[in-house]
DNA sequence: TAATATAGCTGACCTTCGGTCATTTACCAA
DNA sequence: TTGGTAAATGACCGAAGGTCAGCTATATTA
């Protein structure tokens, strides 16, 4: 549908500046973070990615060398925007069980988020170039910094222990979008003890009490 | 290289009873099983398992519908295999602290394991038949069950303690085969706070500290 | 303004993948 | 010995990620 022209009309047909360049692979990564929304993980296409951005395929690894490049380019986004929304929702001072119910939530809030995340690994693992993936790590370094400060504020925990805080919660959640399967088996209708089962696992009911348990044990010293 | 031939002479060519065919879906399992070890999931395919099983593709796809059907199976077949490593280890009283260790040096001793499960939620959402993914299911509570009755024992807690307390201890070993890299990025010699931003999501660090609170606030009634 | 050089862009093309199905043939029963 | 049945086969398909020789928009120069 729309075809790009995202900023100005100032987008020459070729980008030859680093600054046309960089706007460029800005507006292919727009393009390919509403795509990635619409087609998840498995479905998300080089092919459809770049019909979309109107340009050839081939001007796609001019930007980035791999689909899973493209991915990565993603995951980072993602995590700032989930900084943001976290930061954003810290506002004025939480007891521990809103805090834990904020981290909850904004990571539920997006469903790309968790997509991303929970396929990191085969993403990073494989066919993502050592220069590409030591500039990723580094901007992810730095998002997850921001977030141990703001959480260090909002939780009155010292920097070291409110980031192991964070990492534990990082764990929980994740562990979390692996295991529970619930909106996805939803609609498949199955039989009421395959559905108990899957419950059982329901990100919600784990999460949150157990994320509490960690930040008692936490407080207390271990 | 071994050409099939697993328990005896025994297997025509052609699987024609019922216990035959079951007889050559294990069969083709376990070649699946030693090759996804060498291969790792990326790159397992299915022309390589048919040439190794000895058998042309499309008979694959007489046992299996889909790739990721082979991989369902071989999950299950994993998840067994920890649980049996798992209740060996628990043999005599454990403290929490041995407890929690044992429940993560038996995930990290089959590397295939972590591997498998931190995959299925792109595995069964996608591309396996409701009556498979069911099955599969089933299969996985039932193990999942016989963990928790072990773990009552040797935590001497109500076993729905216990099997609260193993579910918390999954989520916790999944957010780390995905956050935990370290292993997969030893060889990529990464400059030194790349490597330590890395590490500080290591999964020995992080497991097993939270792991020990979340059993202490399961232990004081929360 | 016209000619030239540079390099951004293109899309036909390659390989490999998961998956299908008309055909072949191993096996058993009559 | 001879069908009849169905297990096994592998050529084939569409779609995927990725490549690259050639095309052309643009900046530079005269």
């Amino acid at each position: 549908m729309s075809t790009a022209a995202p900023t100005a009309s100032a987008m020459p047909r070729r980008a030859r500046t680093q600054a046309q360049k960089t706007a460029r692979r800005q507006a292919i990564l727009d393009v390919a973070d509403a795509y990635f929304r619409e087609s998840g993980f498995e479905a998300f296409s080089m092919a459809e990615l770049a019909k979309r951005a109107g340009v050839a395929k081939g001007t796609l690894y001019l930007y980035f060398e791999t689909r899973e490049e493209v991915l990565l380019a993603l995951y980072v986004e993602l995590l700032d925007d989930w900084r943001q929304a976290f930061c954003v929702g810290l506002a004025g001072a939480l007891d521990d069980e809103a805090f834990v119910r904020l981290f909850f939530d904004t990571s539920r809030a997006d469903p790309a988020f968790l997509t991303v995340v929970s396929r990191m690994d085969s993403v990073i693992e494989h066919n993502v170039s050592r220069e590409k993936l030591i500039e990723s790590k580094r901007a992810l370094a730095a998002t997850l910094e921001r977030i141990f400060d703001e959480a260090a504020g909002s939780l009155r925990l010292p920097p070291e222990k409110a980031a192991e805080t964070i990492r534990a919660l990082a764990f929980l959640v994740l562990g979390a979008s692996q295991l529970d399967k619930g909106p996805a088996l939803e609609e498949m209708n199955l039989p009421e003890d395959v559905r108990a089962f899957a419950t059982s696992f329901s990100s919600e009911s784990i999460f949150l009490p157990n994320a509490l348990r960690i930040i008692a044990g936490i407080r207390s010293g271990n």
